[in-house]
DNA sequence: GTCTATATTAAGATAGAC
DNA sequence: GTCTATCTTAATATAGAC
């Protein structure tokens, strides 16, 4: 039987592991990856670099856990859409629709998780989730293909382009801090709506 | 009035850069990014690493300059197909069909272009270049949209998105190695008819 | 358990011999 | 002009004091 911590040492543990990951949350939203050494992430969380080294293996597994843990909730986000009610199209187009509105309203954030330079790990986790969110988008295209209401294709590859077009036509706006972003989300759908061949795009 | 080395200096300095960044295409395509140590990249080329920094400034560079000379060339290429006839719908069309099969051709190496881990200052290019695609699908997207050919949209956006789209679309057939790549390229070609709205998506 | 101050270390980069 | 061998360095990672 392995060795368990009692359950109090093990929450302190848990609890100091999220302070230090709430700390380099802010770090990123501010600065980005470029602003996330391991000695900026202690210091925003007022302890020293060494004590970071009780929560985590090192700086590529710190940058790898906090970009799994604000790019989950946003996964969390996009597969509650499966629930809502309507056509497989419209659940897709608000999937879209919930990631897009949640990554302009923190843009800085957004850019860093999506596309900036940064630790190979974190590139290594960005394949990772962007093949999970591929299958939530997947798991729609092809019921609606089943059921006919979107016309054959391979729900992964159509499932995988969109989420590589949401990524990239957000980059941009992001990127740029300035550009208007209140033709990004339409535009986004519609492109969505016309890729995955349903008869409403001009609908949206 | 600057200095400039005689010709025939010059020649042979970009001779040995071009021989260096020759090996460095051999083992970025055998090896990926993580194969392209300076000391790997010297030892392919038949030099000792010092001789490396006779062309190049460090390995960031080299990584940058390896990634952009391989990139060039397919944006070349896709540019190209801004003179073929026809629609501007297929003149897109050709060009991601000139892309991906490009890229199947050459797995390890798209990958390693396209979405592997590897040097910030190769994510860097990443993005410059993405840009660059995107500005040439936008004039023809634009044109379709000034003829009337495409519905009313942003050429940036739908441009931007088509990138994304058809590298992320890649990314899992080249990461596996072993899918078929047969369906890749006319369900991407599908995939983008019906982005652009026009209404011969079924055709292609 | 946490801090300070130090050590590591793995590439990358360079200097000097040939 | 090229090589070998050395050195730097910028963090990261750790050890030992409190």
């Amino acid at each position: 039987m392995p060795y368990r911590r009692p359950p109090a040492v093990q929450a302190r543990l848990d609890a100091r592991r999220d302070h230090v990951l709430e700390a380099a949350v802010r770090l990123l939203s501010r600065e980005g990856y470029g602003g996330c050494s391991v000695a900026a992430i202690a210091a925003e969380a007022g302890i020293s670099t060494g004590s970071v080294y009780q929560s985590f293996a090192g700086k590529s597994e710190l940058a790898a856990a906090l970009f799994r843990t604000l790019v989950a909730r946003e996964l969390e986000a996009v597969a509650a859409c499966a629930d809502l009610p309507g056509t497989a199209a419209h659940r897709v187009a608000a999937a879209v629709e919930i990631f897009a509105s949640r990554a302009l309203q923190a843009p800085r954030r957004a850019f860093a998780l999506l596309a900036e330079p940064a630790d190979p790990a974190v590139d290594t986790e960005r394949l990772v989730f962007r093949r999970a969110f591929r299958d939530v988008y997947a798991a729609q295209i092809a019921a609606g293909v089943a059921s006919g209401e979107l016309p054959p294709q391979s729900p992964e590859l159509t499932a995988a382009a969109l989420v590589g077009a949401i990524a990239e036509a957000l980059v941009g706006p992001l990127a740029d801090g300035d550009a208007d972003p209140g033709e990004v989300i339409p535009g986004l759908i519609t492109f969505t709506l016309r890729a995955l061949g349903g008869h409403d795009a001009a609908d949206a």
